[in-house]
DNA sequence: TGGCTTAGGTGGTCAGACCTTATCTGGGTT
DNA sequence: AACCCAGATAAGGTCTGACCACCTAAGCCA
């Protein structure tokens, strides 16, 4: 199955470095987790040059499909999927994103992956999930413990929801808002509510109720949204949103009715 | 307001020229379109190897912020936002995607965007998708032309949306299907049924009827992904989905009860 | 006028040397 | 014996400068 031309740009030796790469994760030779030959030696073995196979891998660590470490070696990325963890953060710089367009984007897809996750997720997921809220009621006193579980619990209901393409979406956004919640996290003095509201989600998909599951994260992300954006009055980058009301947005944007 | 370290991989002279280049764009100073200096040039401005210089550049190139055309100059990306055209396929490649998830993926975002599309599109938006489903109908008996006005279709309602970052979703799940559909498009027999459902879309969203605008597209891409997956039997990317009838799977996925 | 040639500018590739970082290893100290 | 630290080693990071490939446009000739 020769992987055909599939784009125009990208120069020829990048591209072959790239689907060298890529097949050789596609025929099992390369898995996550595994390095790949020093870049002098693999250099050598591919006819190229060293700087033609460093552009090649810089490509794909970009991705995020290869994980670079300098002094130690080049690894296939293991870990949840993402789109590289500074996308979001260029493009918002190039088309002008605004703080709570990431939070409606972030409540659309996640409120779904909840869903789905209540249809989908198996025991283990469950039983991942419930430690991981009795974690967050253990940490109640140690924010920066507590966000550590407030990450892996959403992380988990990417995975059981079984649509790792919406997973990856998640995983960007949410690495994009990790930084400012780190600031914001550590004044925060409602973290029980908030490790109730994660232990409503949780039951939701335990009972394998989708629309209950999907509330209840909505209503979740929405409360989270509001903290945030007490904490950071006045900064630019929280443009004001189109003149609605944030109920009415609720209603319409993510029930079809 | 200093860029501070924000991520600890990445080596520091390629960080050293995205930084700057995203403080360029932060500025104002670089707009999508423009054109930056001649590496040769840029990289001594920087007090950086030429070569240091072009991992950058790649870097950016590969996040889809920057457009890199041999024998004629780089230039920042104009064009509707995006996550790079073939991160899809990379982290497929990786994770195992599998083409109902992308379907699954579409199916979600794009109607959520058709009802953001009803609830906040404008004059100019209704116009343009006017446009484009009289050109769809008036170039049914031609495949290929008719391809390029579905796509722009459901680009502008991506637009109309006013969210760009649901947006770059779609555009980066779009740009992924967009050979499949190249291939299947030919034989296809329906593109009349196709182009009354795209009216149909248009027609609920600039009634502003966001409910119905969201069943529409439901209704138009489930049609579209069974069409497709005929055209494809026998594909081994296709495997089988979740023991689940595609009507159940619409009920609870995509409205909450 | 019109097509062909050519020169200049710009990105792409190469080669090899040298720098920086991380890890391993062995000897010396406590 | 346990610990610590300095080399040695290996791997990625950067630099230099030359040359290749592509695109465009100016200039030449028919």
């Amino acid at each position: 199955m020769p992987r055909k031309k599939q784009q125009e740009h990208e120069s020829d030796r990048t591209m072959q470095v790239v689907n060298h790469i890529r097949g050789l994760i596609e025929n099992g030779v390369l898995k996550p987790g595994d390095q790949i030959p020093p870049e002098r030696e693999f250099a050598r073995s591919l006819k190229i040059s060293r700087a033609s196979l460093r552009t090649g891998i810089g490509y794909l660590a970009a991705m995020g499909v290869m994980k670079v470490r300098h002094g130690v070696g080049t690894f296939v990325a293991d870990g949840p999927p993402d789109f590289g963890k500074t996308s979001l953060s260029l493009m918002g710089a190039l088309h002008g994103f605004q703080t709570w367009q990431m939070f409606e984007a972030r409540l659309v897809i996640e409120s779904q992956l909840a869903a789905l996750a209540a249809q989908r997720g198996r025991q283990e997921h469950h039983a991942a999930l419930a430690e991981e809220v009795a974690e967050m009621f253990a940490s109640i006193g140690s924010p920066a413990e507590y966000l550590i579980h407030d990450v892996q619990f959403h992380r988990i209901i990417s995975q059981a929801s079984g649509n790792p393409i919406l997973a990856a979406v998640m995983e960007t956004i949410g690495a994009s808002l990790y930084d400012d919640r780190l600031k914001t996290v550590e004044h925060s003095t409602d973290l029980r509510e908030s490790a109730e509201m994660h232990r409503e989600i949780y039951r939701a998909i335990r009972a394998r109720n989708a629309a209950e599951a999907r509330k209840a994260m909505e209503q979740h992300l929405r409360l989270a949204e509001e903290a945030q954006g007490l904490e950071r009055h006045g900064d630019k980058k929280s443009a004001v949103r189109p003149k609605r009301t944030r109920q009415e947005q609720g209603e319409l944007q993510t029930h079809a009715g």
